[in-house]
DNA sequence: TTAGGGTTAG
């Protein structure tokens, strides 16, 4: 009740708002936000931020920018770090950083880089986000540049920035770089080391990849909280089953299931993709039987490895049967 | 706590 009592319009209606934003009920948060404004609310800075990420979840960046020219900059209102952050975020669910760096630089996108050279405040977050989309796209000589800018700026890269790095380079293939990056300003988590697993089992070296597990896992729950996860389990198997050592993986994805570990979508997906790809299609469907005994769902990337598979070996009546099973699930 | 936050697996 004092809550009430001191609050204002505004404040009452950006809560509204944002608890539609939160709903994912971004066009009713836009349309209520209109309605405000014509009823005589004038829009906070608040307000307009909450707009802009509506219009960005909805993937409609063009209109962010409308909120930010015509509202926030007639209105004298000065764009923070939020502002911008959330700009960054639409741009990047976009996919439209690429476009936005590479000098090509119209409209939205030359306001967008014109707004973080102007913002001070700008920190570790919205650089790792821009350097994500960059390495996704291998623009990797504007992710010198921006970590360059970093340093300028005296903002510290966080261990997820150096864990996008690290997996980037470890993508390429670039070990031995993604390896440097692990200096004394860097204390590597599970990321990281999940990470360079990936690698390993990609090179082919998975004697080194048991003797980082083993590190990993006999180091129990230590400070930097490296242990075992999903993840790190998912691309094991996965190395194992591309590796030609579908026999192993089925070793350790029986044990695991044998102790009780935290398998998921990704777990049975990957086995049944090893077992596809070796033929063995009576296997990889009794899995998915397995899967669903187990209680967990099958997705449509799970059914779309055993449709093609089928396809490729003939098993076309089987293959029609889990298209329309797809079908009847709501998957296509 | 009226708004935004980033990394790894099929």
């Amino acid at each position: 009740m004092l809550c009430l009592i001191h609050t204002t319009p505004i404040v009452e209606s950006n809560k509204i708002l944002d608890s539609f934003a939160k709903m994912m009920q971004y066009p009713t948060a836009v349309s209520l936000s209109h309605r405000l404004e014509l009823k005589g609310i004038v829009p906070s800075l608040v307000t307009l931020n909450i707009l802009i990420n509506c219009f960005c979840r909805m993937g409609q960046i063009t209109f962010g920018f409308s909120v930010l020219r015509p509202k926030i900059l007639k209105r004298s209102y000065e764009p923070d770090t939020i502002t911008l952050n959330t700009l960054i975020k639409g741009f990047c669910l976009k996919g439209r950083v690429k476009k936005a760096l590479t000098r090509i630089l119209t409209g939205d996108t030359r306001a967008l880089v014109q707004l973080l050279g102007k913002i001070d405040d700008s920190n570790a977050v919205m650089y790792s986000r821009i350097i994500d989309c960059l390495c996704k796209h291998k623009l990797l000589k504007e992710v010198t540049n921006f970590l360059n800018e970093m340093v300028l700026k005296t903002i510290n890269p966080s261990v997820y920035t150096y864990n996008i790095l690290v997996d980037a380079l470890c993508k390429k293939g670039k070990l031995k770089e993604a390896k440097s990056m692990i200096t004394k300003n860097m204390v590597p988590n599970m990321v990281t080391c999940n990470s360079l697993i990936d690698c390993l089992c990609k090179l082919g070296r998975i004697s080194y990849v048991w003797d980082l597990i083993h590190e990993m896992h006999d180091s129990g729950k230590p400070a930097n909280g490296i242990r075992l996860d999903v993840y790190t389990l998912n691309i094991l198997l996965d190395g194992l089953c591309k590796g030609k050592r579908l026999k192993i993986a089925q070793g350790v994805f029986q044990d695991l299931l044998v102790k009780g570990y935290c398998i998921n979508v990704y777990t049975y997906t990957i086995m049944i993709n090893g077992l596809c790809k070796q033929g063995l299609l009576d296997e990889a469907l009794a899995m998915l039987s397995k899967m669903e005994g187990n209680g967990c769902i099958p997705n449509a990337f799970t059914f779309e490895i055993l449709i093609c598979a089928l396809f490729e070996k003939d098993g076309n009546d089987k293959a029609e049967k889990l298209l329309r099973e797809m079908i009847a699930r709501g998957l296509l």
